[in-house]
DNA sequence: TAAATTTGTTAGAATAATCTAACATTATAC
DNA sequence: GTATAATGTTAGATTATTCTAACAAATTTA
């Protein structure tokens, strides 16, 4: 038979590949009791989406295993995510949104099957490689760059960083980084480091001084710009 | 009991609504076959569906009469049109697509549960009133115009007209028209009639002469702009 | 290592959306 | 006005997605 019809990914599947590409690169291995949590349905729920992925070729699962990504599987989350990115990038600098609107959106409208539509966006945004929280944006083939940017709190006084990603991009961390005025792209100059609390005091926009605990400095990903009085 | 959920309806009731939104606005009532034919399922399945919607207070059904909208049903099918045609307005006129292709893709974009994001479409585009295919927008109310265009079957010789809106969007027809060069506002002078099979000879653009079959003219939703030789 | 905790699985059930086959009602044609 | 055709309904089954309850395995703690 050469017409088996190849069943397309229903938006419940893609948001489980989504779940276990995302977790993967973070933790390395995806549990069951992981996938479940991030996705809000129980651990039974989880273990059964599992097996129907594993039968389309998407994962690998083994009883008591960690769940295991193939190449497709890989490449059909790349591309969801691709789309989710490419849309909130479009939200952000075609349409007036703040970076803490566009998740929810993109979380629907990166399932819409229609590659005109994203490749349009891609084209008009002058193909960006980066979404509005600094997180890249794979290719067309689900090909995605490792940015590898230094967590904030590794930063030394007297180092200059320029505020290049974030590794939670919740509304509240985004609220919260509005009211600060920190966006991706300013420069901060590490004054201080405080021992006890690992808090960080910072100068940035030329005028403004902040302190920034350690829970806000892991989430700010940075470039070290550069370095004064530095041991390299 | 205060906090009662309501669901929200799916993908597929909204587009069992849009349904019959649409053919009872083309046809007054809605059969079961009508519906079914429409949305490409069984009857059975159609039936077991406005059961449904009948439960969730959108429709009022009883066996073996046609299903009539209830003014809920009626408003959520008229706001999932308005964002079927913001969309598509969106598409032709900030992305730059043709209007042969913007249907598909509105027809998933119209499922997306985001006012904000429509909103600001909406707000992008000044606040249009029709979509690419002349078809009304219902505002956020649902409320819709009625535009009442005259069929260009209906036009007489001598008559000058502009092309308002289509009565078929098929990409077959959009393809036919782009091939003519036949776009919306476009003033065509009706030259002559033929008796025999209803074609019409029409010439617009300044130059272009063109013969349109009976079947194309009563696809062709004008106004009347000017008239020579004419009873009224 | 034994107990306790966490993690994972199976079984069984529910709801939504769909189908086919069989039957029933209504409309149309002769 | 009966026969035929069209339309509509019911029953019963299937697949997808989800749940809870009960049990099993693996890991951590003491
Ligand atoms: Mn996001
Ligand atoms: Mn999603
Ligand atoms: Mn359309
Ligand atoms: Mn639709």
């Amino acid at each position: 038979m050469i017409n088996q019809i190849v069943q397309m990914a229903s938006t419940t599947e893609e948001n489980y590949l989504k779940a276990l590409f995302n977790l993967a690169n973070e933790k390395g291995e995806v549990n069951i009791s992981e996938l479940a949590h991030q996705l809000e349905v129980s651990m039974p729920t989880a273990n059964s989406m599992v097996k129907t992925l594993q039968k389309s070729g998407s994962c690998i699962y083994e009883k008591y295993k960690p769940v295991v990504l193939t190449p497709k599987g890989k490449k059909e989350a790349a591309l969801i995510v691709r789309k989710h990115r490419l849309t909130e990038m479009f939200l952000v600098t075609k349409m007036g949104f703040g970076w803490e609107e566009v998740h929810e959106i993109a979380e629907q409208v990166e399932h819409i099957h229609a590659s005109k539509f994203f490749e349009r966006m891609d084209e008009m945004m002058g193909y960006p490689t980066v979404d509005p929280h600094g997180s890249p944006i794979p290719d067309k083939q689900g090909r995605i760059q490792d940015l590898q940017f230094k967590s904030l709190s590794e930063a030394k006084p007297g180092q200059e960083v320029i505020l290049a990603a974030l590794s939670d991009s919740s509304t509240e961390f985004l609220e919260y980084l509005n009211s600060r005025k920190l966006t991706l792209g300013t420069e901060l100059k590490i004054i201080s480091k405080e021992a006890f609390d690992q808090s960080i005091v910072v100068n940035y926009l030329d005028s403004e001084k902040e302190t920034l605990s350690q829970k806000v400095c892991e989430k700010l990903l940075v470039k070290i710009y550069e370095s004064k009085n530095s041991s390299q």
